[in-house]
DNA sequence: TTGTGATACATGCAAACGCATATATCCTTG
DNA sequence: CAAGGATATATGCGTTTGCATGTATCACAA
């Protein structure tokens, strides 16, 4: 089935340019001076995280590669905005949570940011179709990680 | 009406989750030797182009610093994977074309990539679902990039 | 036409990235 | 419990990125 094959593609494709498009749009935002954007992801993720998490963990949710991400988490951890403690009950791992100061900083650069991305999504899309869009890329990416546990073949 | 917000956040960060899940999986797909992904968009955006397209224009699609993707075309084009020509109407200017082998290993890379993203895209979602999901997010595109056009307030 | 600002691309440089690999800890198996 | 392999993170190193800025061309007005 050829149609399904092109269909799949053209899709990923709108959805890759979309998420360039409004990257480009919120970097262009003037609201980055305490944090990159790359910076604020890590520091939203930890925001949401009710205890703290595992670098593992958390580069399974950004965009980078492993020696990347433990850089990025030391040049945070000076600043100060991040705080690391060995895990107790593994000694390879390393607990990563978000300080007071970090805290403060997400939460500035995030009220902004999300009047920005409420803008975007809202400016287009009326709200069926915003659910819409949340509940087929939730899908996707729960997909996309129940097969990369699997490998590649059935366990 | 904060639930519309909050609404339009959740959608956005299963769009960037997808975004970033995929991307992982793409990456760890065993086909991008002759050229990176980074590349490889670049080869597929002029692939798409009937005509030389111009760096700026280029620079458009690709979610890369106009530096960045200068110096990027440089190194594609010391490869002899694309060409360069000065615009004949603009000095200024520069176009860019695809040449012969970098068609070729567009191609290459191309099939190989259309099968994971078929694949994955499938994997989840439903034919209706993957048009739902391209109808939203060219909508999403197409509005933001309207938006930045007019700079912040209406003309 | 000459000057002034805008646009398109290139370049210097420090920061950040990815790949390969090192190190430390954990887990299994014999 | 010792050995071998797997997993989690860190580090060396060459490459790539972004920011600031430089250079060339264009557009328009005086």
């Amino acid at each position: 089935m050829p149609g399904r094959r092109h269909l799949a593609n053209d899709a990923w494709e709108a959805l890759l340019s979309a998420h360039a498009v409004l990257m480009k749009h919120f970097a262009a935002e003037d609201i980055w001076a305490e944090a990159s954007m790359r910076e604020y992801d890590v520091l939203y993720t930890l925001s949401r995280c009710p205890e703290p998490i595992r670098l593992s963990e958390l580069n399974r949710h950004v965009l980078l590669s492993q020696p990347a991400l433990s850089r990025l988490v030391d040049r945070l951890a000076e600043r100060g905005l991040i705080g690391r403690e060995p895990d107790p009950a593994d000694g390879r791992g390393v607990l990563v949570s978000l300080s007071g100061a970090g805290r403060a900083v997400q939460r500035r650069i995030g009220r902004q940011h999300a009047r920005g991305v409420a803008r975007a999504m809202t400016a287009g899309l009326d709200p069926a179709e915003i659910r819409q869009l949340e509940t087929i890329c939730q899908k996707l990416a729960d997909q996309a990680v129940a097969d990369d546990k699997n490998g590649d073949t059935r366990p």
